[in-house]
DNA sequence: GTTCTACCAGACTCATGAGTCTAGTTTGTC
DNA sequence: GACAAACTAGACTCATGAGTCTGGTAGAAC
């Protein structure tokens, strides 16, 4: 059926907008960067984008909740390995720390937390856009987990919500630095450096006993 | 003598043009901000702004390396108070703890961090003036204090430089999210919450067995 | 075949803003 | 008073970019 096929065009021209305007908002900030040329970096006509999107800052909205349900699912996965198979539970910590801080590093990640940063003062709503997609739902995801784990007797802690911010917060707080902002390739060796001292403070404080 | 008279008056005039500058660059961005708009907003004409300096983006540099300088202030001041006097080590570092997030906290401080993400990359460079004059400065400041605290064994570190590096994290980590990258206000009572919970967290990690 | 829809290239309008220039005003020095 | 340096308001040039429009192509539906 022929109505798929047209449908499927159409759905990957805007897919390749999408991708296309997130890369060059990233690169340039929105104000600086012309919808000529996030068309060109699509492969697509400049009237191509305006019938998709209707204007620049509707196509900034929805590139960036793009990204961020992309990264959402990432971080997700790397939360949803911590469970209590009764592994060592520092071993099972630093996989999953060493997950979660590969997404952090992740250039498209960066890129988002830049741009949002950079918009927030013109659209305050892109930050509900982004935090109900990312950032609340991994630390609430990965409370969950640390609260089984609790029960199960392997943690101690009264408040996982917290612990899970203070985890987050060990991890990503030494990598800021060393990341440049994320213009620095931070090297894996230097992650796992990082994740291995953040599992180190995490269990010393939340431990069991 | 009148040379100084004089040469007040343009510092004057410098001094709030850069104070315009940061405070219309970090409302409105880089690109989108005016220099006429800086110019209104410093009490002072268009011209005038070029005579100083020359083009908007030494006068982005400026403002941003002022600015900077700034915060740099606030911050050791916070630092320094971290001294073995031989009171209670938990007090004393939820004083400083607070006063560094309150620094952390300060609408300028958030501004100027939000302002280095939007620009980092038209102007890779923005990153050194203001890291070399913040963050690595405070941070270096803290450790020495934490290595002074650890040689009289009223803390445990063998590291001091990653002790304070996971302290400025468990203060910041939990009020990104709170504060909404600088768009919320965060009241007294939760900065107090959170550095609490990083003390606690921090002296289990580090605190005398 | 015809028609419809998505798409294309490129020209066009119009607003905005960087940086310059002019001509006149203030301020302090001698 | 004379002079110079800093400043002022406002007009001006010129490049850039959002959004529109025009005329035309490719392909699927029928």
């Amino acid at each position: 059926m022929s109505g798929v096929a047209a449908a499927r065009g159409r759905i990957d021209k805007r897919q390749a907008i999408l991708d296309a305007a997130f890369t060059v908002f990233a690169r340039e900030g929105y104000a600086q960067a012309g919808v000529d040329v996030v068309a060109a970096e699509a492969g697509v006509a400049k009237a191509t984008v305006y019938s998709h999107f209707h204007d620049k800052e509707n196509l900034l909205r929805q590139a960036i909740a793009a990204s961020a349900d992309q990264a959402l699912t990432e971080n997700l996965a790397a939360v949803e390995q911590l469970t209590d198979r009764g592994d060592n539970l520092r071993v099972t910590l630093e996989s999953v720390g060493l997950h979660l801080l590969q997404c952090y590093c992740h250039d498209r990640s960066w890129a988002l937390r830049r741009l949002l940063s950079a918009e927030i003062n013109q659209f305050p709503d892109l930050l509900d856009i982004v935090h109900t997609r990312t950032a609340d739902r991994v630390t609430d995801a990965l409370a969950d987990r640390l609260a089984r784990l609790a029960v199960a007797g392997h943690l101690h802690t009264p408040d996982p919500l917290l612990a899970a911010d203070q985890f987050v917060a060990l991890l990503s707080g030494p990598i800021d630095k060393r990341a440049r902002l994320g213009t620095r390739r931070v090297p894996t060796a230097e992650l796992r450096d990082v994740t291995r001292a953040a599992v180190d403070t995490f269990l010393q404080a939340f431990g069991p006993r």
